[in-house]
DNA sequence: TTGAGTACATTCACTAGTGAGTATACAATG
DNA sequence: CATTGTATACTCACTAGTGAATGTACTCAA
């Protein structure tokens, strides 16, 4: 399981692993198309050739990235719904307020998801997309369960994208402005949708 | 109003035009990191040198190129939204309708007010993403109007808000998935908003 | 226990290509 | 003949990716 790395040598940290640490701080807070390798390298304490030996291209390097991503990413929307306390529509608000906190950091750069999607739109093939739209899918999936569970079987799909079509319109608007409000308005949108369609089951 | 133009040859098409013209089509199939100076002097049939005659950047061109959309864009919203027979919210819907009309087209890529601010994420302070800004403001304010004039005084800019956040939304995820239904679903989701809201109006 | 062998890991120095922006010369127009 | 505009042919910086050599750690035979 962990072909990349010999037993004896248990303590150090593995290669792939530091690389695509340094990798992810730097496209977190620049972006993908303006790290280059030689930067993640220098960050990463390694030559580019060393890179190059743990992965064939720079695409790999994205596409883990957003892999290492994914299900934390995914356990933090999940935490932040749990932890709220109140109806089902003030959980999925939760998830909202909790990102308007995170978005009053200066150095928040929106949704790494999003973001990459908009960098590789001139590659619509790109191993990263797919990992993007999986992760984006497992999101929306979750919810739908925690909506179903709610008493929201019959619209529960519908209602999960429309979540998440705020989400992810919050996290371009909020780029776009500078301003995390927008994170709130979103989420009382969300909260509506869900208020409306719960009292609109008879 | 026009400097740039000599009197005597009226009837030749502006140079900067042209440039503009030619940036603006490889901006939106492309898009703005993609496209080199050389690709559009190409495009335009001129030299790149004659490009920086007219123009002092590639930054330059970029705002000039969404100056220009800014309020082409703007006018057609409002005819989509006029062009729907019904109520409010049928008309906002409309909006998200014609726009998952357009988005089947296979070389769509999304709002390029968006794309642009996601590309220039690294450099806070571009003209260009001011450009977007006030773009994205201009929409909001005319949908809030219309909100007021339809009876929705109180909560019209929430409301105007929100459903920028779903379009906003929607393009994105559209991009993503490559998959035009989202857009109708934002448009529930926007016509949803507005029902309740007068319908909560007593 | 030691020393040669070997597979993994890393480095230095490089290629090939691209992109923004420019120095300078040339053409047209009034 | 001067102003405006266009073209040729560059510079300079940077980037993904590579060739070939070097280092390191563990293995096993003697």
């Amino acid at each position: 399981m962990q072909p990349n790395k010999r037993p004896t040598q248990a303590n150090k940290r593995p290669t792939r692993d530091v690389i695509v640490h340094a990798a992810a701080k730097l496209f977190r807070g620049i972006g993908i198309r303006d790290v280059s390798l030689d930067m993640v390298a220098a960050e990463a304490g390694l030559t580019k050739r060393t890179i190059y030996y743990h992965f064939r291209s720079k695409d790999e390097i994205i596409a883990a990235y957003l892999e290492a991503r994914d299900m934390p990413n995914l356990e933090t929307f999940k935490q932040w719904f749990d932890a709220t306390e109140g109806t089902l529509a003030d959980k999925v608000e939760g998830i909202f307020r909790h990102l308007a906190v995170a978005a009053h950091h200066p150095k928040w750069k929106g949704c790494g998801f999003l973001r990459t999607t908009v960098e590789l739109v001139k590659t619509p093939g790109h191993p990263a997309m797919e990992i993007a739209r999986a992760h984006k899918k497992r999101v929306e999936d979750w919810l739908a369960v925690e909506l179903t569970a709610g008493g929201l079987a019959a619209e529960s799909e519908t209602l999960a994208r429309q979540i998440l079509l705020l989400l992810d319109g919050a996290f371009s608007t909020v780029l776009l402005n500078r301003d995390p409000s927008y994170m709130e308005t979103a989420g009382l949108a969300a909260a509506n949708l869900v208020r409306h369609a719960l009292a609109s089951r008879a």
